[in-house]
DNA sequence: TCCATGACAGAGAGCGCTCTCACACGCTCT
DNA sequence: AGAGCGTGTGAGAGCGCTCTCTGTCATGGA
């Protein structure tokens, strides 16, 4: 019928435009924009014609032309940089992604995920950030000397990274972190509490600020230990496991193990059974994580501190969507949300 | 300098547009995008002249814009179901996940990750992906009668799913799958092999074709094998190892398991020390999906079935971008690509 | 009775880009 | 010398939508 105004689809239908909608209920593009967009400000009569008219059309808006005019896009961008790889395999962040997934449908926003892989990637996805894609961005596992605060920064985009990051770019940086120093704290004062005289400590790698400050925990709690007891490494088990092999070089005395991931301290569990020790009874062990398909099912079950990582997630996304809303606002700054350091809980299980 | 021709910026600041980067280089803003887009056809001299400008301004191409009128947007939704929240958590979506990553970013084309949580959410994704954002989908995890697939087709957007769904609801409805059959196959062949009598088998959620296939495969080798010996599962550890408990109070005589994951397999190693059966010389146990955190770290390690999951999201994403370059050329049926079935491997460990 | 008022509806100007078309120019071929 | 050609370049028409501005009509008060 209204053949014209209509744009080509991928399989030669055409798909239906305002104007197509307009002509078939008799009324202006600009009456079916109102109506598609809320419908206030239309007469019920007409408001039904056009929703029946949108019905029969099978109508749905052009995005990218309303994007042109509106400079929203209702999108929000995850950026995963993961040069190793390991990042994201790992169930914590999978975990996290869920949780912004969720708040951001509930926003009626899209997660748009960016995967950086090596660092030629950086470029593609900086200009993917400026090229006004997404309102907003969530930044995650970040290095030292991570270029894409900066570059989000230039361009005026919106973001909340994901951990604390070394450096503020930007004096009212957002980001979301788990409390990395007061959940190791827990870990090494209950193995203290335990009667442990000798607790060695497994890192994560050190360039990461959450690694550092699980360290920093751990030496709150031993300021004068010997730091032949402390073995840094990478978060994964092959690492873990090389760590726990040293430590026990190092130290054969040690009677207690503070691992900074689950995934570590299950590969430091096997190693010591390897090497003869009993757990608990010869060496106590606790990991830091508490994830699912781990903690619960090493033998013996893992004592570990607990963050709720979901949460995080969705604190993050949180924190975005606010900022997005009370942009520009001249209020801005006084309203603007802050930083969250999100609580960890010691679960105490058979290994300590 | 060209205040005018530029578009406003969150930041307050703003965003150069085709049109300043014209003016600044002297040339029209037809030369410009030609440039932009490749540069060819236009003299070295004023190509230089334009790159310039663009690095002056920090020009990026506004994406809205262009979609409106090329109708292309270089990205590719991924669409992962799972109303159980389970799905998803498996490192082995996450495998997959970073697998398509790879392949579009090499294709230039962007991820853009919708998350289904509970049906209510099917109309917000169908709208989406109707929305004309995405150039084609890649759909996940469906259940029997998941609306998607034919949501997709009567939009006219390409789509790809990941393992093979019930029944196609197009004639050329493409899919990755593991060959799950086979799989099973060789992990219950192997479990004869050894000579064990008594095989029993711990299925996924039967609804699912990874579940269902694979318990053919387990039936191909053993088509007269007592149905006491397979239990319905969920492939989770907490099903799993429900599962293995039944499976011992039916036939205690039981001396091998096929697990159809290697959650459930790790949770029926528990399960059977805790029923004092030694693994493997009284049971011997088979797993599926080598997971990496997982297999190699179980006590003993894990004999069990390899899937290349990151090669599975690189073939999907493959194949979509296939299906999109020769999209409507007349000989699109022709050259148009195949489902793919990926092969699997017996990893042979400790357990069986 | 006439005008001020408010509630709707329509006209039209862009948003920033691509792409077709027409044109200009320098060259070769007859 | 003139026609024909190929290579660059510019002008301009949209892509589908939103949003401001103007116009219309019914209502109520002076």
């Amino acid at each position: 019928m209204t053949d014209e105004s209509a744009q080509p689809q991928r399989n030669g239908t055409l798909r239906p435009t305002l104007e197509a909608v307009a002509e078939l209920a008799g009324v202006s593009r600009a009456t079916v924009s109102r109506v598609v967009n809320g419908g206030t400000g239309v007469r019920a009569t007409l408001r039904d014609r056009v929703q029946r008219a949108v019905e029969e059309l099978g109508y749905v808006p052009n995005q990218a032309a309303r994007t042109l005019v509106t400079r929203r896009n209702d999108a929000v961008a995850v950026v995963v940089a993961e040069p190793e790889s390991r990042v994201f395999s790992d169930p914590f962040f999978a975990q996290q992604l869920r949780g912004i997934g969720k708040e951001l449908s509930a926003a009626d926003s899209q997660l748009v995920l960016l995967l950086v892989e090596d660092s030629g990637d950086y470029q593609r996805v900086g200009r993917y950030l400026a090229g006004g894609h997404v309102d907003g961005a969530l930044l995650f596992s970040l290095h030292q000397d991570d270029p894409l605060p900066a570059m989000a920064h230039r361009v005026g985009l919106p973001t909340v990274i994901g951990g604390r990051p070394w450096a503020a770019t930007d004096r009212d940086q957002l980001y979301v972190d788990t409390d990395n120093r007061g959940g190791a704290r827990l870990a090494v004062g209950h193995l203290a509490a335990l009667g442990r005289r000798c607790i060695a400590t497994i890192t994560g790698p050190l360039d990461q600020t959450s690694a550092a400050d699980r360290l920093d925990g751990y030496r709150d709690i031993l300021p004068d230990g010997d730091p032949q007891l402390i073995a840094e490494s990478d978060f994964t088990q092959e690492g873990g496991g090389r760590a726990m092999a040293e430590l026990l070089a190092r130290r054969p005395d040690l009677d207690a193990v503070f691992a900074a991931s689950d995934l570590m301290a299950s590969a430091a569990l096997r190693v010591l059974r390897e090497h003869g020790r009993r757990v608990p009874q010869d060496v106590a062990v606790v990991g830091f994580d508490d994830l699912e398909s781990v903690a619960a099912w090493t033998d013996p079950p893992l004592t570990t501190v607990r963050q709720d990582i979901e949460d995080m997630g969705r604190l993050m996304a949180r924190l975005l969507l606010r900022r997005l809303s009370h942009d520009g606002g001249a209020d801005a700054a006084r309203h603007s949300p802050a930083s969250v350091i999100t609580p960890t809980r010691l679960v105490v299980r058979a290994t300590a």
